[in-house]
RNA sequence: GCUCCGGUAGUCUAGUCCGGCCAAGGAUAUCGGCCUUUCGAGCCGACGACCCGGGUUCAAAUCCCGGCCGGAGCACCA
């Protein structure tokens, strides 16, 4: 109840300008699964087409074949869905090349883009002075024949490049002249492989593709404000309609390792156990930890789509997946660093322990003859004095003894005189290590019904989320929150 | 250096467009209390912010000017 009174109040803000459906887009490059950064975009524009109905486009940009992992056409949409985002329509700017011909032929005929061969550093320098190259001026046909060349083959990389023309004098020079397309022969395509040998670069191919799409909102990182401008000088050549365009804020991730390059080499140098490696902030990570993408979306919406940079908060994140994932996860005990002890002076006794403090979930019972032995955590048992009187949970009393309790009755009252409650584990119990967020592992025991919630995030008293696995016959949890 | 964006508590956010109801609301974190056979959850309380300086105004977080600070871009990456 309360938990829904929160999540109604938080809401994005609505979209300005939005006549009846909208259409948006996604567009990640498959460099790599998704990570925590760019889900942020996927849940705000997929909140908003089912807000106000519409299209989401999932388009895949992957016109650098330099920085291409394959597996990434796969992932991606399963990180997606994941997410819960819907996409409505998928497309991949590799099918795409011959439509982004036209428009780049007809801009030369238009006079507004050129071909030079003048090398990079040259270009960028006069660019830079505000002054045009030499070839910048000659007549569009003189272009449209270098054209003809670069797609012919005729030029090696780097030889030509196909420039839009803008403003040599715009205040900006990250606005001035910008290129287009570039001759790459020495990459295959993971999909085209070798057909092409012109490829066009991010600006052409987002500008064009937003108009064939009819985008009316666009969504992303203020990094690309440039990418905007310049993407404009296409829109207003052709004369087509804008979208509108929203620029959020840059959000810092300290200590998150979320560049796909890094982790790339990470996993080939066998330092990450792969994309879902607890250490990393891939969205496959975050899942194999119990993080639940609900958790993430209300992070978003949380957040918004301000223009502040922000800085990420796991707190909050976790904040609100402990929020999901309380009610829903049984408890268990997990005893690491265990240190074996003998309850003595009974010979029978009967654990019966809820699997949730307040939801209805039943229990778990486990049944001890002497002699009665049961893990429990070595660093907690050795602070306590000789002779004091401790509960362990969902157990009996007992009456330290160095290595031994002194079964001391049942009676929960002794909690109320101060009593110190440690949790413990059967003797029979299983093997298990838990893997944190920073590599770290805690090996120990826990309940054999454990086994029974493979696959569930659950919680371990007094220690925290975790999701529990099965790895080589083995119980592995991987560490969520506290 | 040039261009652009932004600055509300530790963190995130509401309010800023249309000045007063904001001696600034919520979440999270932290601390304390209650409750509880978990150091979880719940309940109660505390802590804690309008970047600075001028100006306009009866009145400014909100409008204007200047400064300071932070960020982004200036790739034949996306």
């Amino acid at each position: 109840m309360k938990k829904k009174k929160r999540e109604e109040k938080k809401e994005l803000e609505d979209l300005p300008n939005v006549h009846g459906e909208v259409r948006m887009r996604l567009a990640p490059s498959p460099s790599g699964p998704m990570h925590l950064g760019q889900s942020r975009m996927a849940i705000l524009n997929d909140e908003y087409v089912k807000r106000y109905g519409g299209i989401l486009f999932l388009r895949i940009e992957d016109t650098n074949p330099h920085n291409i992992l394959p597996e990434a056409y796969d992932m991606i949409p399963e990180d997606l869905e994941w997410l819960g985002v819907k996409v409505h329509k998928t497309i991949i700017q590799s099918d795409r090349f011959e439509i982004y011909y036209i428009y780049a032929r007809k801009l030369l005929e238009m006079g507004k883009a050129y071909i030079t061969t003048v090398p990079a550093e040259e270009w960028r320098k006069l660019k830079n002075e505000g002054k045009p190259t030499n070839d910048r001026d000659l007549p569009p046909e003189e272009h449209l024949e270098r054209w003809d060349k670069m797609l012919n083959g005729d030029y090696d990389d780097g030889e030509a490049v196909y420039v839009v023309k803008t403003d040599l004098n715009h205040p900006n020079p990250a606005i001035r002249d910008w290129a287009a397309f570039r001759i790459i022969k020495d990459a295959e395509h993971p999909r085209v492989g070798n057909k092409y040998i012109v490829y066009p670069l991010m600006n052409f191919s987002v500008a064009i593709d937003d108009y064939e799409l009819r985008l009316t909102h666009v969504l992303r990182g203020k990094d690309h404000l440039n990418n905007t401008y310049r993407q404009m000088y296409i829109y207003n050549y052709f004369g087509w309609k804008k979208p509108v365009y929203i620029h959020y804020g840059w959000v810092t991730m300290k200590d998150t390792i979320l560049k796909t390059s890094t982790i790339k080499q990470g996993i080939k140098e066998g330092r990450y156990r792969g994309w879902d490696d607890p250490r990393l902030g891939t969205l496959r990570a975050l899942a194999k930890r119990g993080i639940r993408p609900e958790a993430i979306r209300q992070y978003w919406i949380d957040v918004g789509l301000k223009s502040v940079d922000i800085e990420f908060s796991w707190d909050n994140l976790y904040a609100y997946n402990r929020e999901i994932v309380d009610p829903l996860a049984k408890r268990y005990f997990f005893v690491w660093n265990p240190k074996e002890i003998e309850i003595k002076g009974v010979d029978k006794l009967v654990a019966q322990a809820p699997y949730h403090p307040s939801e209805d979930m039943g229990y778990r019972t486990y049944e001890f003859h002497d002699p009665i032995k049961v893990w429990v955590v070595d660093d907690e048992w050795s602070i306590i004095p000789d002779g004091s009187l401790l509960r362990l949970k969902d157990l009996c009393n007992i009456v330290k003894k160095g290595n031994e309790g002194e079964y001391a009755g049942n009676d929960l009252s002794v909690i109320k005189k101060g009593a110190k409650i440690i949790h413990w584990c059967p003797h029979n119990g299983l093997d298990m290590k838990i893997i944190m967020p920073d590599g770290k592992i805690y090996g120990g025991f826990t309940e054999p019904l454990v086994e029974k919630s493979v696959g569930e995030t659950v919680q371990f008293e007094r220690f925290g989320f975790c999701r529990v696995y099965k790895e080589n016959g083995k119980l592995v949890g991987y560490f969520g929150h506290r």
